[in-house]
RNA sequence: GCCCCCGUAGCCCAAUGGCAGAGGCAGAAGACUUAAAAUCUUUCCAGUGUGGGUUCGAGUCCCACCGGGGGUACCA
């Protein structure tokens, strides 16, 4: 008898039985279906960064998906239409690695973990429609990646270039720039990344740049301050002024920018990119001696690492090619160098060199003993004053007044820069100018897994666009195809697939043997969710107009940049191309910070937790309320820092809340202890403010808080049978079940409710309930608590200030001192200034 | 170097400019138990990183610094 009892106590919280059973229910009722032609609610769109389907999912994933659970789950509650869908971004080189490390098809790699990792999510009971899953790997939705890849070459946006990029030596493969680490390493392999020279199709994010930064504006208290600084910072746009330089024996002016056109009176010396067409133009009409040492000064800036390069440390380095520019003002002579501190792709490659001005110049100017000219005053900042600068204090970057410069003497420099563009327009050999440190999106990859490149080649050079309606282009099996890395796309082994004939003229043609960056597939991907299965068009226009933008974005802050970055991108093409109605695609964004352990990241190397194990020990509620409670969403926690037992004891107080209440459904609640209807209606009035600002954390607490105090009314108040504690248990059970369903459910049929709880609406609170007759004033001397009293709500200012100056306490302090002033905020304050 | 975020009890975290504590973890005591676990009850613990300023009043706003985390860096 007694241990009987005991193993149903040790049971409150039985998820092993709970979940499998609840598992049911929901596959049944299919509770997150969504209507998306149902305009009878309002809608509000709820997505979670897919996943990458390597392996099983991890505790970063049961950490963001449970803040996108609780999101998607408080606007089903609130009545709204809600579409929360899941995908798998499952294109990319782990799949073809796998394939190449263990010799399976990347193809049966990549389902089997989907499988898996969909098993995963449903059974960490996340709410999304199960029947509008899509894959980008699949050729019904790649199809449309080939689609949207012809409409960007029609509208320009899509073109072929030759460029330097990043090379993996040991994977014989390009790399994208979130794979090579600020070391200059690949993430993968460790090896130290090389550059190469390919041509390679690049999509116009540049075009957009004004644009994509102008926009961040409106994202302003919507998005982490943290990510928007992130893309202002890369997009990086620099206002200044292009000017124009004659170089002696060339008919045309090379232009330069500069953000400081005030310091031009202070040029000595030119410097052009050794890279750049330019420095191997002006090269080739140079003398013999020149040419030479320019090749070999090329040659070694080249054989260096981008660690070796990148080093702001190094020593300056460069060679004088043998030509002169003429000053645009004084006419003098400058000598043109090149130098690898100036970078090819940015600007125009070249630069007028300032080296009383700006600090690479300078040290430049200093190794090769190149003039300096002074041209703004140096303020010392000690002192404030003007004064003549000692060698060391130069460069002066802090300038003061603008000095031996014409027209321009005795400007600041924010007048001086404005004056020197207005000086340069007017003689035509300069114009305000803006450059920005974004570049040209490349999106080629010699992979295998990934899109294929929609285009064909001509013998003669031709680039063909493959007609819409020979879309999809599948890859080819790899039966008999040799993914191993040998520096050339797999896919130009597949003899019979990369030739073909030219649809119009019947000539033999090659196909693009290349494949799409997987970040186009994630670009737009939350387009295709309005109709996964549509094969007639990527998506409608209408639902979209609907549907867009995203309400609510979860994920991580590594796609901060990149992804978020080229979604905005594609957005507004697509806005332009007058098939969406928006022009930003996200409206709100939370980053999810990192779970970690021992203060650590985890990661497959350095072990950690194992979701697996958590929730086989403590059950998925447990871990979810877990990753709810333990800080702000946005913060990194340290999972020993949390507590899922205590997690676990807390859903199982609740669930004995519910098996304790012994009133019928539909009991009328008015008659119900008073105390407790007052805290279940504050509680129900608080939540919705919590959840919609993300504070979990709080609305966890206060769940705890109301269970604590239902506790008490059953064992020491009006007991269980009190129809405040069945109102109580329903308030629990509906808010509960954003965080822990299986236990929400539980606990909404022990009440006596049929399925699902997930779909009941939120109570509203009963606002002559959250009214409060009387409440604590604080009596201040001089901002100091001296004394607390109990006043009515409605209290008078002027009553409360007499009340207060008639406590006993407060009179005693207030006999040896004279009163200022009286500060009165009834009724929670009074303060005697003395 | 530059940019962003964070410093509250032993620990994790709350606190519309108005009584520093909502909640949890850990600890202590008690109840139940032959005992333990589980459960329940009670309880201990800081003046908010440092120094200024604004204010009747600052954890909260402003400035400087210290400490920690993250991003980025030869971008003209």
């Amino acid at each position: 008898m007694k241990s009987a009892e005991n193993t149903n106590e040790r049971n409150d919280y039985d998820f092993q039985t709970t979940q499998p059973k609840w598992q049911k229910v929901w596959e049944e009722l299919k509770p997150f279906k969504v209507d998306l032609s149902d305009s009878s609610k309002p809608k509000k769109y709820v997505l979670d960064m897919f996943p990458y389907p390597s392996g099983d999912l991890h505790m970063g994933h049961a950490e963001a998906f449970a803040f996108g659970d609780i999101i998607a789950r408080y606007w089903f509650q609130r009545g709204y239409n809600v579409l929360h869908p899941i995908g798998w971004d499952s294109f990319g080189l782990p799949a073809e690695n796998a394939a190449i490390k263990r010799g399976v098809d990347p193809k049966k790699w990549t389902y089997e973990n989907i499988a898996q990792q969909r098993q995963s999510f449903f059974n960490y009971a996340c709410s999304f429609d199960w029947d509008r899953v899509l894959h980008t790997s699949d050729p019904e939705y790649y199809k449309w990646n080939q689609w949207l890849f012809l409409k960007l070459y029609e509208q320009g946006l899509a073109y072929r270039k030759a460029s330097w990029v990043n090379w993996d030596p040991v994977d014989q493969t390009v790399l994208a720039n979130e794979q090579v680490l600020a070391d200059g390493t690949s993430e993968r392999t460790g090896a130290v990344v090389e550059k190469r020279k390919l041509t390679q199709w690049y999509f116009k994010v540049t075009d957009y740049a004004d644009r994509l930064l102008n926009d961040l504006d409106k994202l302003e208290g919507r998005w982490p301050n943290k990510v928007i600084a992130m893309q202002r910072n890369w997009i990086g746009r620099s206002e200044g002024a292009d000017i124009d330089f004659v170089v002696e024996g060339r008919d045309e002016p090379v232009t330069v920018f500069s953000t400081r056109p005030d310091t031009v009176w202070g040029a000595t010396f030119m410097v052009v990119a050794p890279e750049s067409e330019l420095a191997a133009e002006l090269v080739s009409e140079t003398a013999d001696e020149y040419k030479e040492a320019f090749a070999e000064y090329l040659v070694a800036a080249q054989r260096m690492t981008e660690i070796e390069r990148q080093d702001a440390n190094r020593k300056k380095t460069g060679v004088f090619i043998g030509r002169y520019a003429l000053h645009p003002i004084s006419g003098a002579k400058l000598p043109i160098w090149a130098a690898d501190y100036v970078l090819a792709d940015y600007g125009h490659g070249a630069i007028m060199a300032v080296p009383a001005h700006d600090q690479r110049d300078y040290d430049f100017a200093e190794t090769f003993d190149l003039p300096v000219i002074q041209v703004a005053e140096f303020v010392d900042k000690e002192t404030g004053e003007v004064r003549e600068p000692e060698l060391t204090d130069f460069p002066i970057i802090d300038t003061g007044k603008a000095i031996n410069s014409g027209p321009l003497d005795g400007l600041s420099k924010q007048d001086a820069i404005q004056k020197a563009i207005e000086v340069l327009t007017e003689r035509g050999t300069g114009r305000a100018s803006k450059t920005y440190r974004l570049r040209d999106w490349l999106i080629s990859r010699q992979r295998f897994w990934g899109t294929p490149i929609p285009i064909l080649h001509g013998e003669d050079g031709e680039l063909i666009p493959l007609p819409e309606d020979q879309l999809p282009l599948t890859l080819p099996s790899t039966e008999g195809l040799d993914l191993t890395p040998k520096g050339k796309s797999p896919l130009g082994g597949a003899a019979e697939w990369i030739n073909t004939t030219d649809p119009r003229t019947g000539k033999p043609v090659k196909r693009d043997p290349d494949t799409m960056d997987t970040f186009v597939d994630s670009s737009w991907y939350f387009l295709r969710f309005f109709d996964p299965n549509d094969d007639t068009k990527a998506f409608d226009t209408e639902i979209a107009a609907n549907w867009m933008p995203v309400d609510q974005y979860v994920g991580g802050v590594e796609h901060a940049i990149l992804h978020l970055l080229y979604s905005r991108f594609i957005t507004k093409a697509l806005y332009d191309m007058g098939m969406l109605k928006v022009q930003e695609p996200f409206t709100s964004l939370i980053n999810q910070g990192m779970v970690l352990s021992n203060g650590a990241k985890m990661s497959k190397r350095s072990g950690g937790v194992n979701l697996a194990d958590e929730l086989d020990k403590y059950g998925v509620d447990a871990i979810r309320i877990t990753m709810a409670f333990a800080g702000p969403p946005e913060d990194s926690f340290n999972w020993e820092d949390v507590s899922p037992a205590g997690s676990a004891k807390f859903l199982a107080r609740a669930m004995r809340i519910a098996k304790d209440v012994t009133s019928e459904p539909g009991v009328d609640f008015s008659k119900g202890d008073e105390t407790l209807r007052k805290a279940t209606h504050k509680f129900l009035d608080q939540i919705p403010s919590l959840i919609e600002s993300f504070k979990f954390n709080v609305s966890v607490a206060k769940l705890m808080e109301l269970v604590n105090i239902t506790r008490k009314t059953i064992d020491s108040g009006s007991g269980a049978a009190d129809p405040a504690v069945r109102e109580a248990a329903e308030a629990l059970t509906i808010v509960l079940s954003l965080f822990s369903p299986y236990t929400a459910e539980e606990m909404w049929e022990i009440l006596g409710y049929e399925p699902t709880v997930a779909l009941v609406g939120l109570p509203e609170a009963d606002p002559a309930l959250l009214v409060v007759e009387s409440i604590t004033a604080v009596v201040q001397v001089n901002g100091k608590l001296r004394a607390t009293l109990e006043v009515p709500v409605g209290i008078s200012a002027a009553e409360l200030e007499d009340v207060a100056r008639n406590t006993a306490e407060i009179k005693r302090l207030l006999e040896t001192s004279e009163i200022r002033h009286v500060v009165v905020r009834e009724p929670k304050l009074v303060n005697f200034v003395v």
